[in-house]
DNA sequence: GTGATACTGAGAGTCGTTCTCAACCAGCGG
DNA sequence: CCGCTGGTTGAGAACGACTCTCAGTATCAC
């Protein structure tokens, strides 16, 4: 199952997780595989993405503190790699009074090749908004 | 239903409007809830949060440009009014490619309340994880 | 009053996820 | 080899959030 996030260079949701596992052993049940993607999330194995569109969760091997970008025409989730500087959580932190342990930052817009492909987005017009 | 939101200074889940909207008009039902609600946030009156915690969608009369801090303990969300340097969103967009219109971002960590209240997330412990 | 149109509420349906429970399996003692 | 125990599994039911459908109602022009 890790093998199978590993391999995933897409965030797959829990059910194209499921779809994929079950071709290496097809009797797998789905509840099993929701199980194992929580079991992984918790001993820090996996990361679970919540990217804001109101779908299904997605599932990341990568577990270094990362960012992601989603295309609002195709859906896809690239990674980013760029941390919101220290001096920025530092000043929210004192602002809010909050303990600050985390964040999550997701960018929207067009992939390169939505881009270039006419700027439609055919899929979920509109999106989650909060822009 | 706008009345009720503007009115809202947490950020209610359309369960919560639907509730609060039926105290003023008791045989309003949930369909036309959710359709006003998708109405007021098309037309750019309220804002859709997808809090990253799985759970259902918050909305926001607030629909100025403002990210939120969100409780691990109670759950609570407050707005945060930082925004990330343009400089940081140029750079993100060079390096994916990507043509960026917006982004979301939410901190989480523990509020004041239960930073004193000692700091054992009673509510959703575990999260969304994403950090 | 009549017909066209738009909106509403109730409830069914859908989707992603979690829960329940019987079946199964490994390990262990006899 | 047999039965027991405790953990894991898969199937399917249940759940919550949301959307769809459809009949009923309000509004309007005529």
């Amino acid at each position: 199952m890790l093998e199978v996030l590993r391999a995933a260079d897409d965030h797959p949701t829990a059910a194209e997780v499921y779809e994929r596992v079950r071709r290496a052993s097809p009797r797998i049940g789905s509840a099993t595989v929701y199980r194992t993607l929580a079991l992984l999330v918790s001993t820090g194995r996996a990361l679970e993405l919540n990217l804001g569109d109101g779908a299904a969760a997605r599932y990341d091997a990568n577990t270094r503190r990362h960012d992601h970008a989603v295309c609002d025409g195709c859906g896809r989730a690239v990674d980013i790699d760029h941390p919101v500087p220290d001096g920025m959580m530092a000043e929210i932190a004192r602002r809010s009074g909050f303990a600050i342990t985390g964040y999550d930052l997701q960018f929207r817009g067009l992939c390169p090749d939505c881009q270039a492909n006419g700027s439609d987005p055919a899929r979920t017009a509109g999106g989650t908004g909060q822009q």
